[in-house]
DNA sequence: CGAGTCTCTGTGAACGTGCACAGTAGCTCA
DNA sequence: TGAGCTACTGTGCACGTTCACAGAGACTCG
């Protein structure tokens, strides 16, 4: 390799290869008709200059500019706590790499995060924008569709289902799944503790509950909780005081199930035997409570793909013909 | 604000603001010599156009991009779950984010992945390397020593102590603050299980438990897990069956310890009356363990924030003094 | 054999900035 | 009054690419 005090362009490298600069681009950029000569020499003198193309140059002219900024929207800080988060990060990371797309990280859990975010995408910084745990009421969705750039999320946007594309695990489905395994298993009293019902979590987990056991019917027994352990433990002694008598109850993350065990120990109620304890995710701590939850297993993995996939696909010019959808599946241990 | 179908340039702010583009530069970066009259007709004008400086032509000139790569080294992608990350990823987003400097996400488990990571800081895309959970024989550091790019580490990196600039808490001291306090409830058989030894987690915190009970006793005490649950169920297994009668076992993280929780209730020892088990990072999950977890807190947002300030600190032509190492915190719970 | 393809190449212009430089106007002071 | 400041402004050039265009040479076909 050439010593280099300055680092090599596409001029030195045409000037090596004894080629204009203009078959160089060509060459970098696929173009097809660049002659095999020309190619070997072009190549061998990337290697020798130890070339790499200078992406800002390149998207001043081409206006486009391979990053992708991944916007997380959790005001509360929770979310990093939370195991999704981590396989849609690792899953997203790679798809993008693969592409040689790179990824952007930034927090917008206050205006001004969001004021940071609208500029840096008005500035055309990104190719696209992956929206993660976006909540009902965010104004976010709303000022990025007023700027020429896609954007998809993980997860429905509630409220905004029809505007902003994307992928998710079937929330309802899989809340009704777990409704139904309980009630087959002979449980008569059952509740739920639902996350916040500004998230799609929160919301379709609770109708999925509610389409199998009615609304009516389970009016009463439906607490609040936010995801987050001590939440399931207030939930569930708030529900203990009201329906003493319950004998299952469905919880809308595995977090919460494990405050939820808590509080039923320190209430002398053996689980499952007295109580039913079912959880949501499938996450680490499923199997570190005792007893292990019975859950439902998200495919995150595909999700977190698919969400890739989808804005991939529409930056390319793709029609969205629609969210991604994928199944859940039940997961049977012990608490239930 | 103006009907645009092409961004506003700074061109179009001048215009408007009836100045020369130099004048506009001057304001924007902060010139003392621009009037008060000319500064006001360009703010107007800014408002106006909805103007955003284009950062790819200015890092064209300037050489400087305004971004930081964060190069996440974890070969057997277990990272994600661990809780240290979390904050740290949030920590170094905020900060990052108040000085305006964007964080691009990359992960370097294999070849391919350092060779991308390679080819990203070659190509002048970051002014500076963020290493994170880099072992020891990982050949990126060496790599990016020879790119003319400040490169920073969280936690040392072994074996590299010297050569990459690092903030980490004090794990040596931690490991040996809670050997001490076990040695000191008047437990006489103290094991321990390490994480991985090209980590300096594992590393450094057998070092410190040595440090407090001298190599030669602790030396048949000693087995590896690898962060793991799972790892520290079998670690604890092993550790049981060599030594049964030991009393004390200290864990180099809590996930692990959760796992030796899991042996030792199989195998019918009570905790902690037959055999004290702590654990390291204080976690979410050392509370969901039952009993909870005897731990070592590590000052995880800190460590974060003066990782980040470092290489702040480095790229703007700050001189490097050394490592910073931060105290940790004994945390006293029920299971030692 | 001339016109029309196909393959391949080089060149000028543009993308939106920052910076060095040259310049102007007003002021101070000898 | 003129030289030397200070405060401010405009202009040309460079940064490293891509793209459109023009053109050269070889080959095909009526």
């Amino acid at each position: 390799m050439l010593v280099q005090r300055r680092r090599p362009t596409i001029h030195d490298v045409a000037a090596v290869a004894g080629v204009s600069r203009g078959t160089v681009s060509r060459l970098l950029n696929g173009d097809k008709y660049v002659s095999t000569s020309a190619k070997v020499a072009i190549e061998r003198a990337i290697a020798e200059t130890g070339y790499v193309v200078n992406r800002n140059a390149r998207s001043l002219v081409t206006q486009r500019t391979g990053s992708v900024v991944m916007v997380l929207s959790e005001p509360q800080e929770k979310l990093f706590e939370d195991p999704n988060f981590s396989v849609l990060l690792r899953t997203a990371t790679r798809r993008l790499a693969e592409r040689d797309v790179s990824l952007v990280l930034m927090i917008a859990a206050d205006d001004s995060d969001r004021d940071r975010v609208v500029r840096y995408v008005r500035g055309g910084h990104a190719d696209g924008v992956l929206l993660i745990s976006t909540h009902a009421g965010d104004p976010l969705p709303d000022r990025l569709s007023d700027i020429p750039v896609m954007a998809v999320a993980q997860g429905a946007v509630l409220g905004r289902e029809n505007v902003i594309p994307y992928a998710a695990a079937d929330d309802r489905e899989g809340a009704r799944q777990m409704t139904r395994y309980l009630a087959g298993q002979g449980r008569r009293r059952i509740a739920t503790i639902t996350g916040p019902l500004d998230t799609p979590g929160g919301a379709l987990r609770l109708a999925g509950f509610c389409d199998v056991l009615g609304r009516r019917a389970a009016k009463r027994l439906i607490e609040h909780g936010d995801y987050t352990q001590l939440g399931g433990e207030s939930a569930m002694a708030r529900l203990l005081e009201r329906a003493p008598d319950i004998d299952a109850v469905f919880v809308g993350s595995d977090l919460m199930a494990a405050g939820a065990l808590s509080t039923l120990r320190a209430a002398g109620r053996r689980v499952p035997d007295d109580v039913a304890v079912a959880g949501f995710d499938d996450s680490a701590v499923a199997m570190t409570t005792h007893p292990p939850l019975t859950t439902i297993r998200q495919p995150l993995a595909r999700v977190a793909e698919e969400t890739v996939g989808l804005l991939l696909g529409l930056i390319d010019g793709a029609e969205y013909t629609g969210p991604v959808i994928l199944p859940t599946e039940l997961v049977v241990r012990e608490s239930a």
